[in-house]
RNA sequence: GGCGCCAUAGCCAAGUGGUAAGGCAGAGCUCUGCAAAAGCUUUAUCCCCAGUUCGAAUCUGGGUGGCGCCUCCA
């Protein structure tokens, strides 16, 4: 509202409400729509390590594009939500994207969203005309607030031509006759459907009370959405509609906008076949949210390496931890020169880890502090002194960063089968005999299946490529 | 016409008044039986011009080039 950052003070202390305006489920959800998907997943993840926190993501499951794309289809408009609901809880949950506290539906909200309607209706905040029912924006002088637009200067009707049913261009439709045909609901006002923005206010009130905390959603939403919602609700009851407003910026594919025209939309599902969800995560989350996102297959690539520095430094510790006798641990723990003084540094990558988090969702620099725990933990492992201790520890601190940030993929203890044992041992056998022509043509032999073989002082480490 | 955003190394990207984080890619070196992993070294004065200031990538003004919203859109 400010356009300026705010310290986050919850209206209750301990308990944050967030509500992000989801999915008309039209179609499968593509890489636009993971963006704040994603986003607003870290920052609830981030939130619940402090608050107790109910999150909030809504279905569109009716409206104009639903009904359209059921007429093409010729499936009816529930069926079609049904499916592209499941399909969506699929591929959000493949982005490793949690599912949110509640996902209301526009449908199953209709009783809310009629009275909220009503309501309004009631003290003469909206008015009935031909069967629909629209929003009397004079009713509310603060309308448009959050864009700060000025009513006089937009070019109303430059888009979609004038609704003349209209008291005056900017009111906006809470109830939409249907027409013959469409899906309806009995109401008051005749038989039809709510408007888009009556819904979240509706579904809000419902259940997250009249201020809700935070409220997110894409850039392109403020603009009238997010300012239509705060009329409804504020004209109502009187008080903020939210008390914080987060708006990721758009995201560009391979330098250009996407859009269906151009052609160029891809669809979550599709990505996910040929890259990890981490490496998604990660180029989502390289840059800051209010910026925009340029995503490309190369910025995949790159974000694929990034991890994949991540994932050998914290296998390299765990393989440290399993193979390091407890007693020979023990001998540095408070050993005197060589080693460094690790644990303020640690607590400092830590606090920066946090710091960057606080600061308004500062992913690009919360993955620089796993970057510098990464060469912490490396400089450690090079060196002779390796405190268990200290070890745990950064294994922890990894842990801790990676429930927030989801950029990691998730620990498998995992066994080869037993040619693949003889075989390493085997190789074992023969390094120390010298022949290590042997040596070598068993580790192409592996590596011909994807696993490549790391001779470390404690052993033989492998990983799959 | 109104409201607003962006421009930092080959690529991605922080920093928003005190002298350029981090990652990817590249090069060299070290370690290694050979590798891998890792370590070390190496790569920019921040789109242009003018101004404010002891000091600006960071503030102001003016350009240039991208882009978004103004009732479909994350």
């Amino acid at each position: 509202m400010t356009r300026s950052k705010e310290r986050f003070v919850p209206q209750t202390p301990g308990k944050v409400t967030m509500y992000v305006c989801g999915p008309t489920v039209y179609d499968l959800i593509h890489i636009g729509n993971a963006r704040p998907l994603i986003f607003f997943d870290v920052v609830r993840r981030y939130l619940s390590v402090f608050y107790n926190v109910t999150y909030v993501v809504n279905f569109t499951d009716v409206d104009d594009k639903l009904i359209r794309r059921a007429e093409q289809t010729g499936r009816t408009v529930p069926e079609l939500a049904e499916q592209n609901i499941a399909d969506f809880m699929k591929d959000t949950e493949a982005l490793k994207v949690s599912p949110a506290t509640l996902h209301p539906r526009v449908t199953e909200s209709m009783a809310e969203i009629i009275s909220f309607i009503a309501e309004l209706v009631e003290r003469g905040l909206a008015y009935e005309s031909g069967g629909d029912v629209y929003f009397r924006t004079s009713e509310f002088p603060e309308y448009g607030k959050l864009s700060h637009q000025n009513l006089e200067e937009l070019q109303y009707g430059i888009r979609i031509g004038i609704d003349e049913r209209k008291e005056n261009p900017q009111d906006f439709v809470l109830w939409k006759a249907a027409k013959p045909g469409e899906i309806y609901w009995p109401s008051p006002w005749g038989e039809g459907r709510p408007g888009w923005h009556i819904e979240c206010s509706a579904m809000a009130r419902k259940y997250l009370g009249e201020t809700i905390d935070i409220h997110g959603g894409g850039m392109d939403l403020v603009f009238p959405h997010h300012e239509c919602e705060i009329a409804q609700t504020e004209s109502l009851t009187g008080k903020p509609f939210a008390v914080y407003w987060m708006h990721n910026a758009f995201l560009n594919f391979n330098n250009e906008k996407m859009s269906k025209s151009i052609g160029n939309v891809v669809n979550a599902r599709e990505l996910a076949k040929r890259y990890k969800p981490e490496a998604i995560r990660m180029l989502m989350l390289s840059t800051h949210y209010r910026n925009p996102l340029n995503f490309s297959e190369d910025g995949l690539i790159q974000a694929q390496n990034g991890i994949d520095r991540v994932v050998n430094c914290r296998n390299n510790l765990k393989h440290l931890l399993k193979n390091v006798p407890a007693e020979a641990a023990g001998e540095n723990r408070t050993e005197s020169g060589g080693g460094s003084a690790p644990s303020p540094a640690l607590d400092g990558i830590m606090e920066m880890f946090h710091a960057k988090m606080s600061d308004d969702f500062n992913t690009p620099d919360a993955i620089t502090a796993v970057f510098e725990l990464v060469s912490a933990a490396n400089g450690l492992m090079a060196g002779t002194a390796s405190d268990i201790a200290v070890l745990r520890r950064i294994d922890g601190m990894f842990k801790q960063m990676d429930e927030i940030l989801g950029i990691l993929p998730d620990e498998t203890e995992e066994l080869l089968d037993e040619e693949i044992d003889r075989l390493i041992a085997e190789r074992t056998e023969a390094r120390k005999a010298k022949n290590f022509a042997r040596a070598d043509e068993i580790r192409d032999l592996l590596a011909a299946q994807g696993i490549l073989l790391e001779d470390t002082p404690q052993g033989i480490r492998w990983r799959r490529k």
